[in-house]
DNA sequence: TCCCATTTGTCAAGGACATAGACAAATTGC
DNA sequence: GCAATTTGTCTATGTCCTTGACAAATGGGA
């Protein structure tokens, strides 16, 4: 960056900016390229890509040759120039990842969740960054942002975490600025649900579509929801809340009121306790119930289809409020195509414009994809992001 | 403007957009507090204010006195420069309005809707904004925008109306294009309950809330939604179509699949059968139900209450999705109290986060604000809006 | 009444950034 | 080897913004 007085800055920031966002949607590319794609003057082309040569975020790569005319020097985004870590942190594991400016996995990892939880989770946090850091042959200090994607409620403004309730002590500590503090970087602090949609939108099934939800199905229900190309958070951070959907139960009963009606009625808790209603005997777990489903145990199909049909129905619910183009389910009941072609089967029954359903490509990864989404979208902001002036 | 040769017209627009907004913001103001405010040099605040002086978009209108020092002169939107007209169609009813830059309203008018639908009511709009240019000491030809709210489910890219039961051969002709080539002049579409919503974020309820909803219950019933402070139309326009909500009846039954589940329990149609079946003899409109319930009617006291505390529900089931700080109610029904205060009674039993209840504070205006706020914006946006190139 | 501090708004000089066009350098095809 | 083509730099020019000097206008106090 030329140390400029703050004069003009904002029209070189323009055509930087201009520039950047040519080679990331070109890859390898000339100057002369960039110029013709971008409108601007070749002069003002060269000065930028010099500077962010420089300034180490492009690099020469290679030569054009094969056409009439001098050869010319083909630049890329040096994409070690910015790396960041996307942590998932659950009740039962912690998935970390570091990821450079274009979304390339360098170094990634996976643990048991430290059970004292708390500031505990800050050190394992901390002690895992050292070692993915060390795997992609760079140092903690090089890193500029953490995504950290939790189960719960979170604030929006402050990234207080609210409600979480499988993971001991975290809505006693602000976990984005303890963690923020220890790191010296910024950290944001995310839903996992909310990331897992972000995944999706990022590099999965919702990349061609701007409205979509992702629900999430298994101990417990959540939802992701994109709308209008952005995350929908709500007025609280409790936006995709399903576990309070009045489906599946009397909404008016107290114990429905205080679990959450609809979690109650889908949740793996139900669907085992199903099962046995319907006179089941050989299944434990959600795993053994499929495997029921599979060998014809017709108690686990009555109760998969039961859940399935009251999934349809919170579905139906969702596209009468949110219109999505696209429902995407994961979690581990909801990544069962046993239960989503059941859903498939229910959904025209009960909703005249039924949205497609897919099972999320990334399992249980979506949702360190979608803070690695987060984090390559901030970096470019950060970086090259043109802001006006708030007046 | 001055005709430069698109050199570097970036920083002016984007000075030229700060100003605007500072006077916007602040009314009648001199160029000293402009640079103050904006942070950009008196010199480069003259230029700017000469310009969009001269182009008619600000006009002097004083001086400032009783301070120590030179007097300054202050300059306010010229309100005029832009003119644009709102209007509502209903079944029965069309309300239009023109109003200024500012959001005045220069004339407003109301008629009653043709019969014959289709390229009629093209001609009645241009006969009314005619009347109405008249009326505000102008002519058409110096409008230039209009926004009409329609019932109905409309395409948000082509803004063409896809269904639109109550008003005949709507959906035959793309009635954007045909009356935007009628006037001359851009021709924004959007559903009626959008639009309400639209008018609380612009001047209503809504003015301190990103998210919020607003549900109309009438003869028929609708909801806009208004998330991270912008309208959400959903995939195909039909986001908010709570008719169709799985509550109050089952999901599966063909009758509610086809009209509607939730609108076929809770609209006008089904209050009134339900008094009837509760009983009661003295209503045959909602207006004599409402009547009857303030008489002590107890058959009226307990269709009200049954459809409040559907709706209630249906407020649970939105709130687990959008999480809203606010629900707005509008609607022949949804505005009267009696049934509002009833609801507030029920929604607490049922959701653990009940969102605020109001009542819409535009009544059947509140479609004809949100066009006004969306064109005023648009005007705005048009005018003054500083668009990056799009690489 | 007069003078001075204060504020407004213009003028002049200078810097950053952009464009256009000329031109040198490099490469392919005939 | 030469012409055509393409790349990338150099030069000239113009817009826009800032800073600082300065004239003009005003209120308050001696």
């Amino acid at each position: 960056m030329t140390s400029s007085v703050a004069q003009t800055p904002i029209a070189r920031k323009i055509s930087t900016n201009a520039v950047i966002r040519t080679v990331f949607a070109n890859g390898s590319i000339s100057r002369a390229d960039i110029a013709k794609l971008t409108g601007l003057s070749k002069q003002t082309i060269s000065d930028v890509v010099r500077d962010l040569e420089d300034d180490g975020w492009l690099k020469p790569v290679g030569q054009t040759d094969g056409r009439p005319g001098r050869n010319a020097i083909t630049y890329e985004i040096n994409a070690r120039a910015g790396l960041a870590v996307s942590i998932d942190l659950g009740s039962t594991k912690i998935a970390a990842a570091i990821c450079d400016l274009l979304g390339n996995v360098v170094a990634e990892t996976k643990v048991s969740t430290d059970p004292r939880g708390g500031m505990h989770l800050v050190n394992q946090f901390s002690d895992l960054i050292a070692e993915l850091a060390f795997a992609a042959g760079t140092t903690a200090d090089k890193l500029r942002l953490v995504v950290l994607g939790s189960p719960g409620v979170l604030d929006p403004a402050t990234g207080h975490i609210n409600v979480a309730p499988s993971i001991p002590g975290i809505d006693a500590i602000n976990l984005r600025q303890v963690f923020s503090d220890r790191m010296g970087i910024p950290v944001i602090v995310e839903n996992d649900v909310n990331l897992a949609a972000q995944g999706e939108r990022w590099r999965g099934h919702g990349v061609e579509t701007s409205n979509f939800a992702f629900v999430a199905l298994g101990t417990g229900v959540g939802m992701g929801i994109i709308a209008n190309g952005a995350l929908l958070r709500g007025a609280r951070g409790a936006a995709g809340e399903i576990a309070y959907l009045p489906i599946g139960g009397d909404a008016f009963d107290p114990g429905g009121f205080t679990l959450g009606t609809f979690e109650s009625a889908v949740g793996s808790v139900a669907m085992l306790r199903r099962y046995v209603g319907f006179g089941g005997r050989n299944a434990s777990t959600v795993a053994d119930l499929f495997a029921a489903f599979n060998a014809g145990d017709t108690s686990a199909v009555a109760a998969i289809e039961e859940t399935a049909r009251l999934v349809a129905v919170a579905i139906a619910a969702i596209g009468a409020a949110l219109d999505p183009e696209l429902v995407i389910t994961g979690g581990s009941i909801g990544a069962r195509p046993e239960l989503v072609n059941a859903i498939r089967g229910f959904l025209p029954r009960c909703t005249p414009y039924p949205p497609r359903i897919e099972i999320s490509r990334f399992g249980n990864r979506a949702a360190l994809m979608g803070g690695m989404g987060i984090a390559v979208e901030r970096m470019h902001d950060d970086l090259f992001g043109v802001k006006l002036r708030e007046v």
